[in-house]
This record gives structure tokens, sequence and C-alpha cells, in this order.
RNA sequence: GCCCUUGUAGCUUAACGGAUAAAGUGCCUGUCUUCGGAACAGGUGAUGGGGGUUCGAUUCCCUCCAAGGGCGCCA
């Protein structure tokens, strides 16, 4: 609707002779605006000599002719008549039956008011389509401000890459979260994904991990063997966290550490058995979370499997001088481009983060053929991501300016910092478990008489639901200042708000379950309205949050959605009036087909 | 030292350069024995300071202040 209102805008300008502008409608926050607005009157006054009042008025005016025009299309003369008159009209005939009112703002605002049977017929969609309503019919291209083409068909979207022997964190689990996001909402904009996992399982930070574990009595793994999986991973973070601080403070170590890493690049079999069976451990433990959370992958990548290419390929761009040596080791010269020199395989000769890079990067194109690919990652990254981005650039110029760097904002802790270093960690899983208590405290409260695995599914999805939730709402890039306390919230602007909403719904269908739903031509009352026309707006808010990459467009959506219909709900007996039902079950549909974008599953009742 | 990011009610966050800066939470006051109270309604309360560009600035530019991050052998 937005844009062929733009094509409309853009006919009548050009009957005023106007041409070669952009046009700007966008949805009217405020109901009483309408429904949908522009500002081209005032962005024009400048250009046209005129007080933006002015324009507007003549734009409204042209408007109002034509929407008269049109609405006597029936009548053969008309046709002729209204031909004769704009020869631009019969391209808009459509929209132009579906305006109701246009109305001119101070201080040159033209507000467009939609009828409410176009409104109705959105709902009368919605409850046909049901769970495939809202995919973008056509593609919704994506900004990547500038950085990169926004036409890509095919998007490998590389998120989550936690580090075996490390502890998953909640920085971690809102990286998933936001990638999870993104994959869906690209796929509903007819985009072709691929979801991708780099996980660091070779590098220093393990080598810590196993000094620690083959010299500290208590990092023994034997102490752990056999037991439950969540006690071998924690045992694994403390050894990492042991054996980095030691590595930090005592030189002796951190030689012992630089042989260990060596001897694991050469698959030692001194060390590389418990290598081997303790990143076992860490796989399988991510792969409980995955599943925790509704993440799947479709390449799991590895620094173990890109060191090797990664250092051949930096030593071949070594050659084309793109590559210096410097100090023993080889660098990128970043400064020459402004940015900052970096080490890519160092003077022991292993490939850094930097170098494996080299390696990943063609790896992926030559698998999977990407027109882009998003990595979602820290702000910590940003200068880093730069740096490789233009190495790959001149390593591989055949597959130039296709990575993206997507910033997910850190989650810092309200008191004190987090760092896997020392162990102040708080971990993922800790903050889905202690969501999940507070929700059975609630069911306890409400005395409800659900079994034991009603209770666990409404809690386990309500806590998945609090926490993805709490960490979506907020803008991607943003920082999340986090508090153990009151993490995550379950009124309000809340997972479990648009839970319960939907459960609401959902009970009250059932109540009315000989209804038969529908809009008919009833006269909606101002609720009702509000309700239609939000629901109306949903596929442009979906192409909104994809075309910016901006998940939390879509949870404030879906938010004022629930709120309304709970407005709604408590002013308006519901069960027995036809449209009624019709509004609360596209309401319903579109609650679960919003939060199934972000990645969150509804439940029936809770 | 150089570079990047961020500063909005007590707290956590919204707002393509647009209309009265929007919510949640907190606190205060109400609704309700109804189709689900994890609800609904009302009140309270904010753009770090100073300049500039613009018809119009939370948004763009400059500067100061404050916080965070990055800057060759970690990932």
């Amino acid at each position: 609707m937005k844009q062929r209102l733009q094509q409309l805008f853009i006919s009548i300008l050009s009957e005023m002779g106007v041409t070669g502008v952009a046009v700007d409608v966008v949805i009217s926050e405020d109901a009483g605006h309408g429904d949908y607005t522009t500002n081209t009157a005032m962005k024009l006054a400048k250009q046209l000599k005129k007080p933006p009042m002015d324009i507007a008025l003549q734009v409204k005016s042209i408007l109002e002719e034509a929407i008269s025009l049109v609405s006597h299309e029936s009548v053969d003369q008309n046709i002729h008549k209204k031909d004769q008159k704009y020869t631009w009209l019969s391209n808009h005939s459509l929209v132009l039956q579906d305006i109701s009112k246009v109305e001119v703002a101070s201080p040159g605002f033209i507000n467009i008011f939609l009828t409410e049977a176009s409104l109705s017929n959105r709902v009368s969609q919605v409850l046909k389509e049901g769970g495939s309503f809202g995919a973008s019919q056509t593609l919704v291209s994506i900004d990547l401000h500038g950085e990169a083409d926004g036409n890509a068909h095919k998007i490998m979207v590389e998120f989550a890459h936690p580090n075996t022997h490390k502890a998953f964190h909640i920085g971690h689990l809102r990286n998933i979260t936001t990638g999870e996001s993104l994959v869906r909402l690209l796929e509903a904009s007819g985009h072709e994904v691929v979801r991708a996992n780099y996980q660091g399982d070779v590098g220093m930070h393990i080598a810590k991990c196993l000094w620690a574990m083959t010299n500290l009595t208590e990092c023994d793994p034997a102490s752990v063997r056999g037991k439950d999986i969540h006690i071998r991973v924690e045992f694994l973070g403390k050894a990492y966290a042991a054996g980095s601080t030691k590595y930090e403070s005592d030189e002796t170590v951190k030689k012992a550490t630089g042989e260990i890493n060596k001897q694991i690049y050469a698959k030692d079999p001194s060390i590389y058995p418990l290598y081997q069976e303790t990143r076992a451990w860490s796989l399988e433990y991510f792969e409980g979370i995955y599943k925790r959370v509704n993440t799947h992958y479709d390449r799991f990548y590895f620094e173990s499997e890109t060191y090797e290419s990664g250092k051949e390929n930096v030593l071949v761009g070594l050659k084309n001088g793109i590559f210096e040596k410097s100090d023993g080791a080889i660098i990128f010269p970043g400064e020459k481009y402004g940015l900052h020199n970096r080490v890519f395989i160092t003077s022991e000769g292993n490939a850094t983060y930097e170098g494996k890079d080299m390696g990943l990067a063609p790896l992926q194109h030559s698998e999977y053929h990407p027109d882009l690919i998003l990595h979602v990652l820290g702000p910590e990254q940003y200068s880093y991501t730069r740096v490789i981005f233009k190495a790959m650039d001149l390593l591989f110029p055949e597959t130039a300016n296709r990575q993206f760097h997507k910033t997910y904002g850190w989650v810092k802790l309200k008191h004190g910092k987090m760092s896997s270093r020392t162990g102040q960690v708080v971990l993922g899983e800790w903050l889905l478990d202690e969501a999940k208590k507070s929700i059975y405290e609630i069911l306890k409260q409400n005395n409800s008489d659900y079994t034991k695995e009603d209770q666990e599914e409404i809690a386990e999805k309500g806590a998945v639901a609090a926490v993805k939730y709490a960490f979506l709402r907020v803008g991607t890039d943003q920082e999340i200042a986090f508090d153990i306390k009151e993490s995550v919230s379950f009124d309000g602007d809340s997972g479990p708000y648009l839970l319960y909403s939907y459960a609401r719904c959902k009970s009250v269908l059932k109540k009315a379950g000989n209804v038969l739903p529908s809009m008919g031509d009833t006269a909606l009352n101002t609720e009702e309205r509000l309700l239609t026309r939000l629901i109306h707006f949903y596929p442009e808010i979906v192409a909104d949050a994809a075309h910016s990459l901006s998940p939390n467009i879509l949870c404030t959506y879906l938010f004022r959605l629930a709120a309304l219909f709970n407005m709604f709900y408590q002013k308006h007996p519901i069960a027995s009036a036809p449209h009624r039902v019709a509004l609360t079950a596209a309401t319903a549909q579109v609650l679960k087909n919003g939060l199934h974008l972000l990645g969150i599953t509804t439940v029936e009742r809770m």
C-alpha cells in the first residue's frame, strides 16, 4: 500500500509539473493523522518557491478529483472522461478506491485515510492465508548503509560462533537470538538464507584450557568424565579461567601454553586425544542450546578447518605484495588504506584469527556462492573486520564487497564486568533457567490446574520468549544494561505479555466456537478500526524490519497490537459478534506469525 | 597519543530530519466477581552542556563534558 501510494503521488506531482523527486509515504503513528502520511509538500517548498500548505492543498484537490472520477468507474461515459482528464488514472484506480479521505495538516502534511472496506480486506486475508500471511510477495532489499549491494538474493548469515572450551554466556545468547531473527526476517522477505556458525576450536584459548587440565590437580578432567554434560562444560569454563589467569601471571606457564598450542596444531598424540574429547563436550553442549532456543544451522565451520588454507592464502598474498613481513610475522599493512596493521601469521608460523578468516571466506564462497555474508558480531570487532574485509577484497577480488559486519550490542552487567577469562560470566542457560523458575512461581500463584507436562511447556517456552524478547526489543547494536535481579520481565512490554495475549485470543475463540468469523460490512467502532488498521500494517512492518535488519521494529509493533487487542477486549464483548471474532482470530494469527519471525514459539494457553 | 561508538523520565528502552518526544517499569489513584488480573484506565516524570545548518534537530556538523570499545604476534 505504501508503495502504491508513492507511485500515485509521483503521478500527481508530475501532473503538477514536478518530476524526478523521491516521495516518501509512511505509516501515520497517530491514527488521527490518517493511515498514511507524506511530507512531500514540505520537501518541495523550496524547490517550487511556494508555501508548503499551498502545494499540499493542490495535491489534495487533484487527488480528490481523481478519487471521485474513479468511484464512478462503472459508468461508461466516465471512463472516457477520466482518460481525457488524467492519463495516469487507470494505473492507480485500485489505490484510489481504497482512499476514503484526504486531509492537509499544518505545516504541510498530506494525510491519507483508507476506507474501512480496504482495511477489513486485510483481516480476511490474514484468516485465509494463516501462517503464511506476512511473507512478502516481492523481494525486500536490505539496507547495509552503503557498505554492500542491497539486492542480494542469497545471503549467508553467520551467527552464534561460540568457542569450544569456553563458557556460553548471555552475550552468545543475544547473538543467537539476533541472528535467528534476522534469518527468519530475511527468509520472509524473499531471500535465500544459509545459516552458518563459525566455531573457534583451535588457538591460544584452547591451549590455556588444556594447560590447566594437564597441570592443575583441581582441573583434572578425570574428575568429571561420565558426568552430566552441564557439569563437564562448567568444568571446562573453570579450567579455561584458571589457565588464563596463570598464563598472564607466570612466564613459564605462558611458554608451556604456547607449546601446547603448537602440539594441538601438530595433532601431537600426547595432547590431541584430550583435545578431541573435550572439544566434543563443548559441541555436545552447544547442540543442546541450539535446540533449546529454536536454532539450527546448515553448516558449522571450524577454525580447525580454516587455519591451513588460511595460511596458504596469506602466503600467496605475500607473494603478490598484499601482505608484508614484519619482525618475523606476516602482517597486512592496513595503514596503507587508512586502517591499521594486523598480524595474520605469527612468527611461530601459525595463522591468527585474521589468517584463519582468509581460509574461511573462500571456503564459504565455494560451497554456497552467497551474494552476501552477514557476520553477526560484537562492536569490539568493528575495526578488526574493516581490516580483514579489506584484505579479503584484495586477495579474492572476484568476491569483493560481499562481507558485512552486523553489530549486535554487548550485554553488559549493571554491576561489574563480564569476562570469560576471569570466569566472571553469566551463563546463557543460567538466565533461561532463572526465567523458567519465575514462571513456575507465577503458575503456582495462579492456582492453575495444568498438568506437569503443560506446566513444563509453558515455563520453558515462556522463559525462552521472555529472554529472547528482552534482547530483541532493543535496537540491535544498542548495548543492554543487564541487571541480574530484574533482567527479564513478565509484565508490560515483554515476551510473556505477548504470549499471554495470544493465549487469551485463543481462549476467546474457543468460547465463540460456533460463531463464524467474518468482517461483513459492519461499521467499525473506534477500537475495532484501530485494531483493523494495525493488522493491515503487518506486512509492511515485516518488510521494514527486514529491510533495516531491525527485529526491534517488529517487537514494538507486536506489543502495540497486543496492547490494543487487550483494550478492545476490555471494552467490547467479542464472542457474539462475527466481525469481532474475525478480528480476534486475525490478531492471534498475526501475533503468532510475528513472534515466529522473532524466533519465539507461542503456547495455546498459559 | 590516534581512531570508533554511546549519552533521552528514578530505572530499562522507542522515535526514515517532521505533527503534543513514545512505551514499559517504579511510585500514586482507580476499573473489575467478564469472553483469562501475566489484564485495563488515569496521574507523575526526560533529549549531558554550548554553538551551527534547516521552514523544522533526539536525529546532521563543530566543540566541551562523561562512559565504553579498538589500535602487529589473543579470539
